[in-house]
DNA sequence: GACAATCTGCTACAAATGTCGCATATTGTG
DNA sequence: CACAATATGCGACATTTGTAGCAGATTGTC
């Protein structure tokens, strides 16, 4: 059982996103992923934070820095995460949320056919695959 | 513009959706319609937070409590949280979000279908409907 | 009109988040 | 080997969120 995914917030998300596309890497690493990011030391604030709620873990260490892997799938937090939205913002149904998408101009009635065609298959479509799998 | 809606936590948005379905109500109305609420305390502070961000606005004195009605519609700020959430978890675009929902089992093939047919008219398709626009 | 009910305006807090800086230890390089 | 570079461990705040209690004003009811 993987249960009780901890709740990570927006910005610890962003964090492990880095990790989980990375594979192992270091706070440099993920700091410099960082799109707008904030100084180094909040970024290691947040994997202080990150490993204190075990979805992260050292691994080994390179130089003098530490090696992070995530302890989380992304699918599963990324599950979690949608679900959560689901919840939030619906009853908990996914339909409202798809419709909404198609009305953002989000998704393409292409896009929906390629969908359809792949829930045919039962193979991993989710255009992710895990990254970082120990 | 409706640009910069607010930025709402959590419970902020579940205690506005009890208004966008009730349209215009009393604190006392949305806490009793909140499912596990806390203490009514905690709901006027809420809706304390919601009015100092422009959320809500009251509208009349019902005896001698407030009618509050919201300022935003539900279909954006719903389009709001779900571009916060493909921000957040992939980069911003929705396939895989979808995809995703699909391998949740929270998306049938039919549901599928029904929203490809759905986009071939572009009437308001997302189930909701305002129901709260002043 | 007296009173109980209850709404409001304030105030207070604890926990979670986002953001940093500093001093010390460690390391790679010349 | 001496030093500059840099990672680490810790500590410190400001904000945002969730949660609640209190005192005074207002109201509906008998």
């Amino acid at each position: 059982m993987n249960r009780s995914l901890p709740d990570l917030s927006r910005f610890e998300i962003e964090c492990l996103r880095r990790l989980w596309s990375r594979g192992d890497a270091s706070i440099r690493d993920v700091h410099s992923d960082l799109p707008d990011p904030p100084s180094y030391s909040t970024v290691r604030k947040i994997f202080e934070r990150l490993e204190a709620k075990g979805a992260i873990e050292r691994v080994r260490l390179d130089g003098k820095a530490w090696v992070y892997r995530s302890r989380v799938s992304s699918s599963d937090m990324i599950r979690k995460e949608i679900r959560r939205l689901l919840d939030t913002l619906f009853d908990g149904s996914a339909r409202p949320l798809v419709a909404h998408l198609a009305d953002m101009d989000d998704l393409s009635l292409d896009d929906l056919k390629e969908l359809e065609k792949r829930l045919g298959d039962d193979t991993d479509q989710t255009g992710h695959g895990e990254v970082d799998e120990k």
